[in-house]
RNA sequence: GGGGUUGUAGCUCAGUCGGUUAGAGUGCCGGCCUGUCACGCCGGAGGUCGCGAGUUCGAGUCUCGUCAGCCCCGCCA
């Protein structure tokens, strides 16, 4: 028989998904994988599918040549298929209710193998079970499902929303270098060595943040960018080595415009993707209480636990450790569980050392069973601050309150903040909702004790408040910033600031990070020069798109919402980057390895 | 760098107190079956129990080490 091709005649006519009523009885093509095979002998049934969906396709043998149905009965997972025929409604008694297009089916008049497939390392319908790094290592399958596919759609729609979203509102998309400078602050840079110069290197940006302020100084007056940023720290969840933001910088703006241009992108969005309303405006928080109330800077707002200030219960008792701490400026925290009282005491000591893990000193624990207050600690309040203690930690019959004190507010802080998030899950505490919030009023600075200096906490750039700028000297963790966080459930989604267009005011700021004023010349000398040459007030925003994406897609992960991401060790488990090179391209870069394989150990 | 957790058939898992030939479901291969839809029925192949030591008459099981995946802490301006 003449080999037969892939000729214009077997290009599909129409999608596997999109068949639907009015079409009934005509001829058409489909293009797809086979997805699932039902050989009843005679009768042979396959559902054919394309990123659209899936429709039954009927092979009846009295329709084909012997070779054919030979062929036929060859067909195997994940075929490629060309199949012509006729569209028609399945006969009564046949339909399947649970298909999107279980109405129909296509009666198979000729069918074209376009390419085979090995058998499948996992099967497909399972997937969402197995082993991530299999589907990882063979993604062009996993990406092969619905599911995967509609995240992908899911991405693709806030891309082109985003894009829709600024463009309309003046915003100017330009792109920045990927090959870019080192910056010294912040996190650690994929370096590029550069070839025509020799020992120097390239690095990829973190963000675009100088590129961005530049373009404000250059006049652009409103810019955005879906881009690509690297940062080579570890991973996590909702960490890649390489991600997407939104990134967002506006002229002649204060912090107001920021919150307001947001709120509308966010409502539109989820409107838009999710058909669901959040209305804005979004709840705003300072740092200082988001750290006191909720032990966080992106605080979970769907988890119904605060954290209290028990300053009134102990400063007064007989138990002399946590008075005296108190008294040298610590902090005694709170959190209550309800219904913990029913905890065990395996329960709660498995608490107390995860609290150690944590860094807290000891974890203090009082439960009310029975309308009586019980715990190691009772024994050092009177019944006035006993009662004060149920009070001020919203005790109620089987509730628990745990106890965490430290030198350090923050610490104490941060400690119960950790376990509201873990307790919360544990004990299913967690509404269901979207839950925005603004967290705004950050530190500036931050002490390093690694390095003995203070250190930006959001980045160099960063404007600080005005009725602050007397104690950059004197007090430099005092300093408030004028950079603001958007939480999300728990999730930092993005992040800005009002940035320094002063360049007295950046030079202070470089003073207080501890730069020479050589060293800043070396590192920022261009920004600080393009500063001096006329620069509007400043600011914007960075939003994590994979984030964002995640928790449209109710992902658990960012891996999930990637088309190729990484595992934990930066890996690409399909390509197999990163590898090893020809020793005559490191020879052409003027690059030596110290050792090939483990460089620490070596 | 640290803590936790997982690793047994292609895949998902079970494997008792250390005991004879390591099992199930599914997939794969072969046979039967003309309205199935997770098709059904019958048969078959398929194992470096992650890897390496050790204890023991005997190790999938116990001990030590090691590797890998994932989660978390540190880190992520």
């Amino acid at each position: 028989m003449e080999r037969r091709h892939f000729d214009a005649s077997w290009k599909r006519t129409v999608y596997c998904g999109s068949v639907g009523s009015g079409e009934e009885n005509r001829n058409i093509v489909l293009n797809g994988w086979l997805r699932r095979r039902r050989d009843l002998g005679g009768i042979l049934f396959l559902e054919l599918w394309d990123h659209t969906g899936t429709l039954q396709v009927v092979i009846n043998p009295e329709n084909f040549s012997e070779e054919l149905q030979e062929e036929a009965r060859g067909l195997r997972s994940e075929f490629v298929l060309a199949v012509k025929g006729t569209l028609r409604v399945r006969p009564e008694g046949t339909e399947n209710s649970s298909m999107p297009t279980g109405r129909w089916e296509l009666l198979a008049e000729d069918f074209l193998v376009l390419s085979p497939s090995a058998p499948l390392p996992f099967e497909l319908h399972e997937a969402d079970r197995v082993d991530e790094n299999l589907r990882l290592r063979h993604r062009y399958l996993d990406l092969r499902r619905d599911k995967m596919q509609r995240n992908l759609r899911v991405r693709h729609d806030v891309a082109r929303y985003t894009r829709d979203f600024f463009a309309d509102r003046a915003f100017l998309e330009v792109e920045t270098p990927f090959l870019t400078r080192s910056t010294p602050e912040g996190a650690r840079d994929y370096l590029v060595p550069s070839r025509v110069n020799p020992g120097h290197f390239f690095a990829l940006p973190q963000s675009p943040q100088i590129f961005k302020q530049i373009l404000m100084i250059s006049g652009c007056d409103r810019y955005f960018q879906i881009t690509k940023c690297f940062r080579d720290e570890d991973l996590r969840a909702d960490r890649q080595p390489e991600f997407t933001q939104v990134d967002v910088e506006m002229s002649f703006t204060v912090e107001e415009d920021i919150f307001l241009l947001l709120e509308e992108y966010i409502q539109g969005l989820f409107a838009r993707v999710l058909g669901e309303e959040v209305t804005p405006p979004f709840l705003r928080m300072s740092w200082k209480e988001a750290m006191s109330r909720y032990g966080s800077d992106k605080p979970d707002l769907r988890i119904p636990m605060e954290i209290v200030d028990l300053r009134e219960v102990f400063e007064n008792s007989s138990m002399e450790a946590f008075a005296a701490l108190l008294a040298r400026g610590g902090a005694v925290r709170g959190l209550a569980l309800p219904r913990g009282g029913a905890l065990s005491r395996k329960q709660v000591s498995l608490l107390e050392e995860r609290a150690k893990e944590l860094g807290a000193k000891g974890l203090g624990a009082f439960q009310i069973k029975e309308g009586i207050l019980k715990g190691p600690l009772c024994k050092f309040l009177d019944p006035s601050a006993s009662e004060k203690l149920q009070e001020l930690g919203n005790l109620r019959e089987g509730d628990a309150l745990f106890v965490v004190a430290d030198e350090d507010w923050k610490k104490a802080c941060t400690v119960l903040g950790q376990l509201r998030l873990e307790l919360a899950r544990e004990h299913d505490l967690v509404e269901e909702a979207w839950r925005f919030l603004w967290v705004v009023d950050f530190p500036l600075l931050d002490w390093d004790e690694e390095e003995s200096r203070w250190v930006a906490v959001h980045h160099p750039f960063t404007a600080p408040k005005e009725e602050d700028m007397d104690l950059l000297e004197k007090a430099p963790g005092e300093v408030r910033s004028r950079a603001y966080d958007l939480v999300l459930n728990g999730n930092e989604v993005g992040g800005g600031s009002i940035r320094i267009h002063d360049p007295r005011v950046q030079g202070k700021v470089f003073e207080a990070l501890a730069f020479t004023p050589e060293a800043a010349e070396e590192r920022f000398g261009f920004l600080l020069k393009a500063l001096g040459s006329g620069t509007p007030p400043h600011g914007g925003i960075a939003l994590g798109f994979d984030r964002l994406v995640m928790l449209l897609c109710g992902a658990k992960s960012i891996r999930e919402v990637m088309a190729f991401p990484k595992t934990q060790k930066a890996q690409c488990l399909m390509s197999g980057a990163p590898g090893t090179v020809e020793s005559q391209q490191l020879e052409e870069l003027f690059i030596k390895t110290v050792s090939s394989d483990n460089p620490e150990k070596a």
